[in-house]
DNA sequence: AGAGCGTCGCTTTTT
DNA sequence: GCGACGCTCT
């Protein structure tokens, strides 16, 4: 629905026309605190864009906004938005970003005043855990007894609540707090010779620069006079502490949120922060977008009836002007195979059916794990889809190891990097002189780097070990001189190459090690094609923004496929049709929900955010046994399904098997299925469900052909080039050549190019990100 | 020092 | 069902 022509030049009051009174008043109310309590679908994101662009048509200028969200997925659809509705060079120079993001950049600025470089590395969860355990062994904490990823969640809602390792340890009761302070303070030592953030200290340390250094907090309260949240809900403790203070003197701040969709308590997000704004800036002015523009009556009416189980909620009435619409389909299957080609059977029924596109569609799920046996299903009926998750690839062993040779040119004394790759490929520096390393750093008090390099003075490590650490010491050095003189590309590809680790899985030769080869080799195409983006990027800039991505760059956006995705990950989008599956107690709700109904409760906002997602139709499925950890589970319905309104509501507890059953998996036999438990859900059961037709406008998705011949999934196969000797090609980093020799089939094609500066190179075409130049 | 084998725990969800 | 980790053997 475009209301407004997205044009240039139209001045400020055109942009509140065709928004409704409350979205109007939302995006006027420029000065002061405004709070936006936005129902999902009520046109949130609209309501911010147009108010950004408002704010720059009465002439403040770009720099002095800044906006922040929770993805970087939702600030690149804010800045494409903006700069549709006033154009590029604006948008570009107003900062929009992720809390993390933003704040790693303002801390790069001034991080001499809080005692580390600008070069400092953020450590991942990964890296985190893998410094709690270094810590753990050398305090002689036994891992059995206290689980390290244990610690890391309370050293991190510590740091959510802004408790200093101090404060943490004052506090501690039990022997096992008392260890966790202990770790948690060894943790902070450990991070800080490091030169290392974490996640939580980008937003901890942002506060301690803003609170211990007036002259900066000064600077930025005239730079950001204009501040805005997005999904104000998810915020923890020390976002809203960083807003409060950035916010102080000009108090133009405007929060949107819906406490209906927090779901990220597990990860510190109070959902007290939107609670209590009104307590904190008693002359705010707040605005209800309670109006939906995306899903039919029946959607919202089981929406809100599901969401009125929680207590802890704001009341609010969401409503809408769009067809009733059509029931909600609820699907009970003998097992997750049988859920999964019921779905497929189902979505392609009603794509036949109702004129969808693939692209209209969306699989969601509660966990990732659960996509497997979808993907199968989809796989065998040679329907395209797209999973979103993102962040598997950098969690790759190879990739990672690979991540953290480059983060040692920008950063050497990243201890975790360090004993990440010191050994990897096997260079003969084994455990026993690692520990004693790391014990005579521990004692000198510096920087595990710093004793590599000064290795002669350490007693007790053999002279073959000595080479063996100069050699690695030199290699970092040298490269990190070159890094002076070569772009980042060619820096990392003849780092790489040197470091051994491409040879010593080149060497191996098999399937696996030839797929990690090309994994490391994509890392360097990647990097060549960002700087192909950005001519002024570093290899410190590409690092941070690695490590602060998600599921940001969707390469499969525009093509025609189903997505598939965690409802965790859906949040903001919507599709025509969505499919929720697994709803099954234990499942969805996860875990042992009973006992903690705090926990319960987030669990049904989350189900609140899922059936949102649709905008026309909805299918909740579940089976009553599954494989979970690689043995079958049993199952009830869950609760959540009891408590949608029962007149939304179509159920098909007997799935349809009219075509050939599939055959039956190893290890369980398909004895008659008994009657489903499902009596209590609806009055129908064994109904079968008919998707009648909503009516709608022809989209143009509806002429589009798809030929769902291709199977598709997160790895980059593209779609099927037909290649050729003799073709002419361009590769992000080798540039153009032509095509001299193909071989093996399928996955395993690889292709010889001849290039133009004179290197012939051997490229997996899975991989490669080959172009053919016309 | 490094390879090989067995055990354990694990899956929520993300910056 | 798989991967990470620890123990043992060479």
């Amino acid at each position: 629905m475009r209301l407004v022509p997205a044009t240039d030049g139209i001045p400020a009051g055109d942009l509140l026309e065709g928004l409704n009174d409350r979205q109007r008043d939302a995006v006027s109310s420029t000065e002061g605190p405004v709070l936006i309590i936005a129902g999902a679908g009520s046109g949130k994101t609209r309501v911010l864009t147009y108010r950004i662009a408002y704010l720059l048509r009465k002439g403040v200028h770009p720099s002095h906004i800044l906006a922040l969200t929770f993805t970087n997925k939702a600030a690149q659809e804010m800045k494409e938005r903006i700069s549709h509705l006033v154009g590029g060079p604006a948008a570009r120079s107003m900062w929009a970003g992720t809390f993390h993001s933003i704040f790693a950049r303002i801390l790069r600025a001034h991080a001499d005043r809080l005692g580390y470089t600008n070069a400092f590395t953020i450590y991942d969860s990964d890296d985190q855990l893998a410094a709690i355990k270094a810590c753990m062994v050398q305090l002689g904490i036994n891992q059995q007894v206290l689980a390290p990823s244990a610690v890391r969640s309370r050293i991190s809602n510590a740091k959510n609540s802004m408790q200093s390792w101090q404060e943490f340890s004052r506090t501690a009761g039990t022997i096992t707090d008392k260890q966790a302070g202990q770790i948690y303070q060894d943790y902070e030592k450990r991070l800080s010779q490091s030169n290392a953030m974490d996640f939580d200290d980008l937003l901890l340390n942002m506060i301690r620069l803003l609170e211990h250094h007036p002259d900066v907090l000064e600077h930025y309260h005239d730079r950001f006079r204009y501040l805005m949240v997005d999904e104000y809900q998810d915020t923890n403790r020390a976002q809203y502490r960083v807003v409060s203070l950035l916010a102080k003197k000009y108090r133009n701040v405007c929060v949107v949120g819906d406490d209906a969709q927090s779901i990220y308590g597990w990860r510190g997000a109070e959902i007290r922060n939107i609670l209590d704004f009104e307590r904190d800036y008693p002359e705010a002015k707040v605005v209800r977008l309670e109006q939906n523009y995306r899903s039919t009556k029946v959607i919202l009416a089981a929406a809100d009836s599901v969401i009125r189980n929680n207590r802890d909620q704001l009341k609010k009435t969401l409503w809408t002007d769009n067809a009733e619409g059509e029931k909600i389909t609820v699907l009970g299957c003998r097992d997750d195979r049988e859920e999964a080609d019921l779905i497929v059977k189902t979505v392609t029924s009603r794509i036949a059916s109702s004129g969808y596109s693939l692209k209209d569609v969306a699989i969601l799920y509660r966990t990732n794990a659960q996509s497997q046996a979808i993907e199968e299903a989809l796989r065998r009926s040679n329907t395209p889809y797209h999973i979103v998750s993102g962040v598997s690839f950098y969690k790759r062993k190879e990739v990672k190891d690979t991540l953290a040779y480059l983060r040692l040119i920008v950063n050497p004394a990243d201890t975790e990097s360090i004993l990440r790759v010191i050994n990897e490929p096997a260079r003969g520096i084994g455990q026993t002189s690692l520990r004693a390393l790391q014990e005579y750093a521990q004692k000198a008090d510096v920087p595990l780097f710093s004793v590599l390099t000064n290795i002669e003075a350490v007693p007790g490590i053999q002279a073959r070990t000595k080479t063996a650490v100069t050699n690695f010491v030199t290699l970092i050095t040298n490269h990190q001189f070159l890094a002076q003189e070569l772009s980042p590309a060619s820096l990392a590809q003849s780092y790489i190459e040197a470091t051994g680790l491409m040879q010593f899985y080149k060497l191996q030769d098999n399937d696996e090690s030839l797929d990690r080869w090309n994994n490391i080799e994509r890392v360097i195409s990647h990097i060549a094609e960002q700087q192909e983006l950005d001519e002024t990027l570093t290899l410190a800039g590409y690092l941070e923004q690695i490590s602060l991505m998600s599921e940001q760059d969707d390469p499969k956006l525009g093509t025609n496929r189903i997505a598939m995705m965690t409802m965790h990950a859906a949040k903001g989008l919507e599709f025509p049709l969505v499919v929720i599956a697994g709803m099954e107690q234990g499942l969805f709700p996860l875990g042992k929900t009973e006992v903690d109904p705090k926990q319960e409760e987030e669990e049904r906002r989350l189900f609140y955010v899922g059936i949102t997602r649709a905008r026309e139709q909805l299918v909740l499925t579940y089976a009553q046994q599954r494989y979970r950890f690689g043995e079958i589970s049993f199952s009830q319905p869950s609760r959540f399904l009891s408590e949608l309104d029962k007149s939304c509501l179509t159920v098909s507890a007997r799935p349809l098997t009219t075509t050939a059953a599939p055959p039956a998996r190893q290890g369980y036999t398909t004895a008659p299925r008994p009657a489903a438990p499902t009596a209590r859900l609806a009055g129908s059961p064994g109904q079968r469900s008919a998707p009648g037709t909503l009516p709608r406008a022809p989209r143009a998705s509806d002429y589009m052909q798809t030929e769902p011949t291709e199977t598709y999934s997160q790895m980059p196969t593209d779609d099927a080039i037909l290649w050729r000797t003799g073709m002419r090609v361009r590769h992000p980093m080798f540039g153009v050549g032509s095509i001299v020799a193909l071989s093996g089939v399928g996955s395993q094609a690889k292709a010889t190019v001849h290039f133009a500066n004179g290197q012939r190179k051997q490229l997996m075409l899975a991989f490669a990100r080959l172009e053919v130049v016309s």
